[in-house]
DNA sequence: CGAAAAGCGGAAAACGTTTACATTCGAACC
DNA sequence: GGTTCGAATGTAAACGTTTTCCGCTTTTCG
């Protein structure tokens, strides 16, 4: 009998019996050997033009798929790739996953995703997929870098299909895509130098990333370019989250001599530092200026909309996946891509003391 | 020779050779048959203590782990779960992934995400990891209703192990969990309508969308139950996203009676109008009230705070992979579970014509 | 002390494919 | 017309597990 289901559709049930149907079945029904069955599905050119036409409409009225599991079983390879991703949440890095799809999609790759959370464990437990052949590859999407991957798989086995993306590009022993964060950051120290401030605060993440680090070297590169002295007591130091942004950003009003402009090293701790310094009475960019970093797509929207340096994330992706598909196709080499940064001007950030309201407003937000 | 990795750290290399170390390998060198290596992992009670240790020994010492996808071909089930999502970006969505990975992580399940971009081709793609067995069940994570799940699972078994989350409740044959939007628009209706709004707009994503139809309902029914005729010219569509939400704002303007108050069915919107609208020099809320629906993590840190629905977008995912799991379990009870909401009463939505500047702030947004 | 029961471990089938090798058959060549 | 070659198809091994069915040894109990 006819089924209806909810938006009242007709649908064909090609297969009544609930049990799976195999090759053999198809087989069986077209009157040929399984062999046969496999080729007229992988192979079209290794059957005549008969055989493959029977063959598929057999295929088409039995409803038969293949058995993924028992085709990856015997081809040793599962057509898989995992991305291990820190926290799923963060919009540079779901941007950056959209990009993998996008490639994977092209390339016959379905993509399995671990949210790590920052635990060594449930990374253990993904990477064990590697090992256990149901995955192919893996592409690491996190700041974090002495993890589980490292330990596991690239010490063991050097030749283990990881790519790194978004992440630090000197230190692992793999091929890695990401920016040039060193640049980005003097890129962004020379505009507000250039805005006339002298004296700039930084509030960076977590010593152990490497964000932290090359954001933190390029500030004090291009300070020392401008003849300006860094200053400890101007680093402060919170996660790269809104939250932590929002508390670490009472420690400014501390400061003995205050800083006139305020460099986050992402964009959340710097929405988080807008909100609280304007909770304390102080306009953005009037009386201070503040600056971001990643560009995620809410800060073009914020009030005032964040000045900022845009990172290509899905770019990122794309090309992790082809790397990593390079490699699983037997390239060796070790490649290290970095891709451009581009500071976007919008109106957080003004000379000190100005008297106008927002910048010259270049870029605005909303595009 | 002893590597030394890019951390310094000295590595034991278990299998110095490149081979994959199969349970032959291991049952060879433990002098013992393979069926015996096999219970000695997976059913450690049918064997003896002495047998187990030495094979345990043997599996570390070899750095064996279990090829999985034979285990799935032969067990006929791969401890993998497919979550569809129209778009990774989403916060909610995000949120509730993250509910599913931990909840899976408990149940033993690894979660492969497919990002389908909201197009049938990728979505039919993930599912036929379906019934290649590659996957044992779907978690569909999005807002499309007539896409390929129903039409390609659902209507030819009944029984696949499908649930919805964070979707309309009422219309798939499966197990769904999400909210009360009718409610919860009913209650931010009548937040707006207490605060003493009469013409209130409202901005509203995709006529297909459920949550589109929901909320509507929810505000109509609200301003019925207050004795307001509704108005259609209230009523501006748009999509769910930033950018739609600034390009809609500007015809509040246009309004002959401006309305006193704008309620979005997103939390994009609302922070896209607020720009739109702050651009256009309204203030809000004094001189427009503005509510989104959500509360995504933005919300709280946007300027100002906005006043917004909450949706338990973890606790949906925890929810629905426990659904799914119980179906996997053979369960075939078709359950629908509803989570509550929270009206978070913030900084956007004040009385109409407010000379004083934010509301009462009962809620402060920075937890 | 003998028989039944229980504990332990091995042999082999099965899961659903792909593919190397074998077979068949007709066509082409000398 | 016989030999050779190539195309088309079939046979069966292999991929690495889990699990059923047995048989052997040991224990338990009458």
């Amino acid at each position: 009998m006819a089924r209806t289901d909810c938006s009242g559709a007709l649908v064909q049930q090609p297969d009544p019996s609930r049990a799976m149907v195999s090759i053999r079945d198809v087989s069986i029904a077209a009157g040929v050997s399984i062999a046969t069955v496999s080729r007229a599905i992988g192979n079209p050119d290794r059957v005549s033009k008969a055989t493959r036409e029977k063959v598929l409409r057999v295929v088409d009225a039995l409803g038969y798929s293949p058995n993924l599991v028992a085709r990856s079983l015997r081809s040793q390879q599962s057509k898989l790739i995992i991305v291990l991703v820190t926290n799923i949440a963060n919009p540079v890095l779901s941007g950056c996953i959209r990009g993998i799809e996008k490639v994977a999609q092209g390339l016959g790759y379905s993509v399995l995703l671990g949210d790590t959370q920052n635990d060594d464990t449930i990374e253990a437990r993904y990477l064990n997929l590697l090992s256990a052949r149901q995955a192919d590859g893996v592409i690491q999407l996190s700041y974090r870098q002495h993890g589980k991957v490292d330990e596991l798989i690239l010490s063991s086995n050097p030749d283990a299909a990881v790519v790194n993306a978004c992440a630090c590009l000197d230190a692992a022993p793999c091929p890695s895509v990401g920016v040039d964060d060193v640049g980005a950051a003097r890129a962004m120290t020379e505009h507000l130098l250039g805005l006339g401030h002298k004296r700039i605060a930084v509030m960076t993440g977590p010593d152990e990333s490497p964000h932290s680090r090359d954001r933190m070297f390029g500030y004090r590169l291009q300070l020392r370019a401008a003849g300006i002295a860094f200053d400890d007591a101007l680093v402060i130091r919170g996660e790269f989250t809104m939250k932590s942004g929002s508390e670490a950003a009472a420690k400014i009003l501390e400061l003995k001599d205050r800083p006139t402009a305020l460099f986050c090293f992402n964009d959340e701790m710097a929405i988080g530092a807008i909100q609280k310094l304007a909770g304390l009475g102080l306009r953005v960019p009037q009386d201070i200026s503040v600056a971001g970093f990643d560009d995620i797509p809410f800060s073009a929207y914020a009030n005032p909309a964040l000045t900022t340096i845009y990172q290509p994330a899905e770019e990122m992706g794309a090309v992790a996946m082809k790397l990593l598909d390079q490699r699983l196709s037997g390239e060796t080499e070790i490649k290290t891509v970095t891709l451009p940064t581009e500071l976007r001007v919008r109106q957080t950030t003004a000379p000190p003391g100005a008297a106008s309201g927002a910048a010259s407003g270049a870029t605005s937000g909303a595009a």
